[in-house]
RNA sequence: GUGGGAUUAGCUCAGCUGGUAGAGCACGGGAUUGUGGUUCCCGGGGUCGUGGGUUCAAACCCCACAUCCCACCCCA
């Protein structure tokens, strides 16, 4: 391997960034394949933007103050001068799209999701990488709960379509800008009296962002966090409702969830409705997804028109690693083990064939105890022998691989036992 | 950005108080000239993460750096 340039360095994958190889590639797959069926039901259709943007999307969309657009960003200089920036996450692009092309103009909500990768350059973790895939979603056009309801709806659809058990549902409502800036200096004052007695990072939390001091983790500040006001019970009358109205709508559809006032989410522009879902399995960054309503996104990058919306992302890694097996198997219907020359060219026909028909089909010459071998280390569900004696006679040698039991049957006869395969 | 741990064969890891490397699995070949999975035998593979230092001698001790892992910060 390599061995025309030993004496170089070897070059490896960028740091925070992975390949992902087979069989692990087929778990991501079918993870991507139910969740499009998922999005499909709920008429949802895809949107793809650009993974470079410039750098003032996300420095207006996502927040100046945030620690992904003060530290995480993987931003650079462009030759005419302009900074550009590979996305940290995807809902400012999306909401860049819906303005710039007016997708306000088509009817109804627009409903809109995508798959792909993102970018922070955050020291890497469990769970956590500097290019990481998202599977996320916007409803944009509307300030109904209903929409909110569905929304979550969907996303939990999606987990339990893929397989993911052992979850928990999060929801909060943070407000809107007339009662959060009320409750924030509420919370403020009463930090004031109290922060004395907390870990560093609150006492400086409390001065530059108090939200964060409900998040904080550790054991000895717990008490105090939990006499702390609550945002639910600061709500305005609106927010109150629409987030009452939120809660209805998931119980009519028994979806469990758990109400957690100190649920605050890092990026700016989220108001009302937020959520999140965290997994065991998971570690430190137990977080599969989050998610919420940000009404106020798109005048803020410059819309016309009010555009309220509320969307998630689930990171795709994580969902990956939750879901994920011990052992998997790439299934293969068919090796086929010609004998000679002539089988060689006979094979190749009927592999063409049979892949047409839409079977996965593996062809190799050799000694047939290697390539017997080589068939059972493949995972083959049948192995077709072509030699002389069966293209004399039109009737092949299949085995069964599992049981061991081989048969002699024609072209025909071997399509209806694959046919069964699931 | 901060703290801790790790780095020896493709993978998972041994390697005693310093004396220039081992196992299991995997891979390849054979026992079996048209039959795999179990068994037996054989084999290929490692500048011991990189660069310095101490020493007659370093996988082992010291320093620096890199990468990975775990946690903090924060988040998907």
């Amino acid at each position: 391997m390599l061995a025309w340039n030993l004496p170089t360095t070897l070059i490896k994958a960028v740091k925070g960034t992975r390949d992902l190889l087979p069989p692990s590639t087929e778990v991501w797959n079918r993870v991507e394949a139910v969740t499009r069926g998922i999005f499909r039901a709920y008429n949802y259709h895809e949107i793809r933007t650009p993974i470079l943007e410039e750098t003032q999307l996300f420095a207006r969309g996502v927040g100046e103050e945030t620690d992904i657009v003060t530290k995480e960003m993987y931003t650079f200089t462009d030759r005419d001068d302009t900074s550009l920036t590979l996305r940290p996450e995807n809902t400012a692009s999306v909401i860049r799209a819906y303005i710039e092309h007016r997708l306000d103009q088509r009817p109804g909500v627009q409903k809109l999701y995508y798959i792909g990768p993102m970018f922070r350059r955050e020291r890497p973790q469990k769970g956590r990488y500097r290019q990481f895939f998202q599977i996320g979603a916007e409803a944009i056009g509307s300030e109904s709960p209903v929409v909110d309801a569905e929304v979550i709806e969907l996303v939990i659809e999606i987990l339990k379509g893929v397989g993911l058990g052992g979850f928990k549902l999060l929801v909060n409502s943070v407000g809107d800008h007339n009662c959060r800036p009320q409750y924030v200096e509420r919370l403020r004052q009463e930090l004031q009296s109290v922060a004395s007695q907390m870990c560093g990072d609150c006492q400086r939390r409390a001065d530059t962002n108090p939200l964060r001091v409900l998040d904080c983790k550790v054991e000895a500040d717990q008490p105090i966090i939990e006499r702390l006001p609550s945002i639910v019970d600061h709500l305005c009358p609106a927010c109150h409702a629409h987030f009452e109205a939120v809660k209805q709508f998931l119980d009519d559809r028994s979806i469990e969830y758990e109400v957690r006032p100190r649920l605050v989410r890092g990026l700016d522009y989220y108001m009302r409705t937020t959520f999140e879902v965290v997994h065991g399995a998971l570690g430190a960054q137990n977080s599969v997804l989050g998610g919420g309503r940000y009404d106020g996104l798109a005048e803020s990058l410059g819309s016309p028109v009010h555009s309220p919306g509320i969307g998630f992302s689930i990171g795709e890694d994580r969902l990956v690693m939750s879901v994920e097996g011990d052992r998997i198997t790439i299934p293969l219907d068919l090796f086929i083990a010609p004998l000679g020359e002539a089988a060689l060219r006979h094979a190749a026909v009927m592999a063409r064939d049979f892949r047409r028909a839409g079977f996965s089909v593996e062809l190799v010459e050799g000694k047939l105890k290697r390539v017997m071998e080589l068939a059972n280390k493949l995972g083959a569900r049948y192995t077709l022998i072509v030699g002389e004696n069966e293209m004399a006679a039109g009737r092949y040698a299949l085995k069964n691989m599992a049981s061991g039991q081989q048969e002699s049957l024609t072209r025909e006869e071997i399509s209806a036992r694959l046919a069964v395969l699931d």
